[in-house]
Formats: C-alpha cells, sequence, structure tokens
DNA sequence: CAGAATCCTCGCCGATACTG
DNA sequence: CAGTATCGGCGAGGATTCTG
C-alpha cells in the first residue's frame, strides 16, 4: 500500500536528520542554543542568582510557562541549580552552574560577532529587499 | 468589547519581546543561529562553494523546499552569494561571503563548547532523569 | 510565589505539482 | 536542474485556571 509511504518518508527524514544530530555534538548543543527563551534566561543569570519572579521580570515577553519549561531544562541539562527555601511563601532562587558559566563566553562571542556586523546585515538584508522591490 | 482583549494581549506580548531584541543585537543573530537549517547549510558552504543539488544531498534531512527557502534567507543577511550560470541546464551556485566567513569562527566556538562538555551535559540529563524517575 | 494541567491557535515544514 | 505555489498535518508555545 502507498498509504503509509508519505508516512514512512516523514520517518526516514527524521532518521536521516537525527543521524546528523548524532554525529556531531555541536548539534546537539544547537538544539540548547536555538532556544531563544533559554538564551535569555541563561543571560538573564549571568549577573547572579535570580528568583523565578525576578526572571519573569527581567526576561519580558516570556510566559510563566515558557518559563518553568525553560528553566526545567536548564536544570536537566546541568546548566542551573534550582534552590528551594521552604519558607511560607515558597522561595526559589536559579543559578549558573559551573558549567552554565562556561557556556557565557560562547553566548559573549556570539553577541560580540552580532554587534561587530549587525550593521552589515542590516545593509545587506536592506539592499536585498530594495532588489526584490525594484525587480 | 472584550473579544480582542487576547489578541491585544498577544500583540503587546509580541512589542515587549521585539523591543528585547531590538535593544540586543546579539537576539537578531541568534534568530538566525536558531535555525538548524542555517546552521547546517552554512557548515556545508564552510569547504568552499556547492551548486543546489550538492547542498541538497550534503544537508541529508533537508526538503527541497527548506533548502530553497535557507538559501534565501542565507542571500538576504548577504551570508552568501547566489551565482546562477545560464547554461542549458541552468546552474547555480552558492558560496559564502566574507561576512559568512566571519561567521564560522562563531560556529566553532559553538562546536569547540559542544565537543569539551557534551559528556558533562549527558551525565547531568541522565542524573537529572534518573532522579526523576526514581522520586 | 512557584508551578502543573488544560485548551487552543498559529506557523513551520513536508508533500505534490507545475514553470523556465 | 533550479525554483515557486498550494494544501495539509503536526507540534511548539500562549492564555487561562487551579493547587500547595
Amino acid at each position: 500500500m502507498t498509504t503509509s509511504s508519505a508516512a514512512q518518508r516523514r520517518a526516514e527524514r527524521a532518521r536521516a536528520y537525527n543521524a546528523n544530530l548524532a554525529e556531531c555534538p555541536g548539534h546537539d548543543l544547537l538544539g540548547t542554543l536555538s532556544d531563544k527563551w533559554l538564551t535569555l534566561v541563561l543571560a538573564a543569570l549571568a549577573d547572579g542568582p535570580r528568583r523565578h519572579a525576578e526572571l519573569a521580570a527581567t526576561v519580558a515577553g516570556a510566559t510563566q510557562k515558557m518559563l518553568t519549561q525553560t528553566l526545567r531544562k536548564l536544570e536537566r541539562e546541568g546548566l542551573v541549580t534550582r534552590t528551594l527555601t521552604a519558607s511560607v511563601p515558597v522561595r526559589v532562587d536559579y543559578a549558573l552552574t559551573p558549567l552554565g558559566e562556561s557556556l557565557l563566553p560562547v553566548q559573549r562571542a556570539i553577541k560580540d560577532w552580532a554587534e561587530t556586523h549587525i550593521e552589515e546585515v542590516h545593509r545587506a538584508r536592506a539592499a536585498y529587499d530594495a532588489e526584490r522591490a525594484a525587480g
């Protein structure tokens, strides 16, 4: 039957893609860095430990759900620690682990490139769009 | 009407988020780096110019559609050039621009971090999952 | 205050078919 | 061979509500 061929193809593609991921650890990390919220939270924690509510305020644009979800991911990857203080209103602090801190220079490298070349990118975009509009 | 309040809130969030993006060029770039296909194509072009079909084979897992779409984005950002040779079967070559090449060290930095710390991440994940399963 | 569970929307991506 | 257009499925993520 050709009915399932579509699904099969999809599975095949997925496997090919995952094979790509598997053979290169960089892609694994990229899966992490790619997450915009992850990046933002990581940056927010760079200056020091923060509470859940503080992060919510700092990140600006993140939903409570996404924030929690993101923090869980970071915790799982060993990039942040979650410290729970059992007071009357529960208090939870998040802080970077050494591993998480070791990632900051990488972020910094990205940011540096961006700050150096962003204008060039903007110009390229404008040129491209202008050409499209004109042509 | 309260009908549009949800939509309005969404718009508000979006504006807040975009404000975040605007004030930090790094986020703009991250939007680019975040795209998995972009990264893969960029890496595929690192060794030298490639034709459309070659890229399709190299990237493995990408659809023709995604490939074209990705290449357009890269072109727009000024990271790759698209050279069209008008022979009988049309020939198109893609190559990195200097700007695109300048991005390679950043990719390399990411990859390096990954290769150095990936095991630690894996261990952290395993530990986290184990604790979850046990608890 | 921290976060878990639910519903629902929206946009990405794949498949397919057609042009030059 | 390179590229565009259209349709459809699926999953990520946002709003909302409820617990401890």
